[in-house]
This record gives structure tokens, C-alpha cells and sequence, in this order.
DNA sequence: TCATTAATGCGACAAGGTTGCATTAATATA
DNA sequence: TATATTAATGCAACCTTGTCGCATTAATGA
């Protein structure tokens, strides 16, 4: 499931959780919707915690993790390491096959510690040889809203 | 002291760790020498685990963390936090004061598990409002010497 | 309705990093 | 050179984040 459908998806009212579940033959659990619920609604990318928090359903911490690395092999979150070393997890949009998942910059605000989706896209120019496979771009400051 | 110092004081061949003594008012210990001494001649970033490997001189894992944040203080080397959610630390070059001292990409291979320090300063556009203090750009992928 | 097995909860664990505190030793001063 | 000061160290304990094994639960297909 290629995640630029998520917003078609919203667009046409379908429930993107059960659109997903057949999709990617995953079962339907509570837990599962809502931690996708979190995910798309606050828009930002989260910790397991800050997830948990969030989170109308009581859930184990290792469920939470193991849906988590689940959508990300499904593709419909990317993985985010902030410069904390903390993991935080993102619906985000991306169309095109070739495109690396993690490519635009992210940007953690320090004051309300929530991670968010920057449309930039990240420019780098490697080195002769050198071959770039994934990308972890994290800029580190206040958000407008806190500033 | 200013990181760009450091090149200038290797050509003039001045001890570094005795300039940044006098200058950074620090002790002069073994341990703090043979961490820098690794720093600067690997020129690679480096995990704690890393450089303990490579110090011929035994040192407790608090001590090195101790030494290598000092060492962020004092603005001798920077600190970068990969994809595998661990500090890495590397000496590296900043003349200009303004700039931020981890404003360059760094490429971490999958290969021979080491960081290095790329010469491409990251080259961002923040929305508006939105004030960058740090930043944590990491690439991921094969370096030449792996492929 | 039942069988299958994905998903969960619990507990234990590992890695990475930090902190408190007593001890050691580098430096400044007499 | 001897002494006082206190930065630096070692050790132990601790916290947080994330993972894994295993028994149990419950979603799904037949």
C-alpha cells in the first residue's frame, strides 16, 4: 500500500484501518486502529510513549512497538531517530516507488518535543561511490507554535 | 577554541591536547590525550564502545562519556546520534563561529560500521518561524571502500 | 462452530547512557 | 619541594528505550 493513497483514502471517506487490514492481510484489533487513529490525526511523528499516551485503549508497550515496526514494513509509517536516540513513528506521504521513505527533513521542536514532517526535500550530494540507501535528517529548534 | 584551530596547530605541529589544556583550562590526564588521539586520527565518528577498543590506555565507560560530552562543551568535537539511536562523536572542522557545528551530513556505512563526516554542508529552508538551532543529518548506505 | 494462527500481555533481558559518591591525582600556591 | 584545592576518575547503581520468548487470547476463514 503506497501511503500517497492514505489521503486519497481520506479524501473519498473510506476507513483507511480497514482499507489497510485487507490490503495487507493484517487482522483488525482495537489496538491496532488506535494507534494508527494517534498517527494520523496529530499529523506529527511520535514516540511509543507520547503514542500511549494518546491512546483511548490500554495496550502493552511491546504490542505498541511491534505495530509500529509492523507499519513500517507495511509502509504506511516511516521511522524517524531523533537527536535524543528515541525512535518516533509517521504517517507520511509518499507516491513514488523510487523515493526513499525518510527523504525530506524532519524538525524537532525542543520546547513541545513533538517531531513533524517537513515538505522539504532533503538535496545531498554523496561522494563518487558512495551509495545512499536511507536517510535520517533531523533539524533541532522551536516550531513556530512555540516560539 | 575554535575547531578550525586544530588543523592550523597539526601543520605548525603544536600538541592539540596541550593547547586545549591551557586554553580550555582542563587537566592534563592520559585518558583524555589517548580519547582525542584516537578521535584524531581515525577521523571517523565514533561510538563509545569504538574508541574504548582503540585506547591503549583502560578507562571506565562513565570517564569516556565524561570526556567526550566535555569535549562537545568545549566545542573540540561534535556529537552526532545515528539511526541506530547511538552517540557518535567525532572531532571535526568549524572556523566561522556562526555556523552550527554539526551543519554537514554525515554517512554512516552499513558495511564497516563506521561514520564519516562528509564535506556537504546541509543545505535547509525552514518554514517560516520556525528557528534552527541544531541539526542531525545522517545518510545511510554503502560507503566506496565497502562496495 | 471450529481450527488456525496472528496479535497480545507479561516478564525478562540487553544496550546505551547518566548520576552519586568516594578516591585519586593534576595543578597552583606557599 | 611540600601542601591544599578541586578536577578527573572508578565503581556501582540506576534509568530509559527497545527487543524477545512464550503462553494466552481472539480475529479470521472454512
Amino acid at each position: 500500500m503506497r501511503q500517497g493513497c492514505i489521503n486519497i483514502l481520506q479524501v473519498c471517506r473510506i476507513n483507511i484501518f480497514d482499507y489497510f487490514c485487507t490490503m495487507m492481510k493484517r487482522r483488525n484489533t482495537a489496538t491496532q486502529e488506535a494507534v494508527l487513529a494517534v498517527l494520523t490525526s496529530k499529523r506529527r511523528a511520535m514516540s511509543q510513549d507520547a503514542i500511549v499516551k494518546q491512546m483511548d485503549v490500554r495496550a502493552d508497550r511491546a504490542t505498541i512497538y511491534r505495530i509500529l515496526n509492523r507499519f513500517c514494513e507495511d509502509e504506511i509509517v516511516h521511522k524517524i531517530v531523533a537527536d535524543d536516540g528515541k525512535q518516533y513513528f509517521a504517517v507520511c506521504i509518499k507516491c513514488d516507488e523510487k523515493t526513499i521513505s525518510n527523504n525530506h527533513f524532519h524538525f524537532r521542536c525542543t520546547k513541545c518535543e513533538t517531531i513533524e514532517c517537513l515538505p522539504t526535500i532533503v538535496e545531498f550530494s554523496a561522494p563518487q561511490n558512495y551509495k545512499v540507501q536511507q536517510m535520517n535528517c533531523v533539524l533541532v529548534g522551536v516550531c513556530k507554535d512555540c516560539d
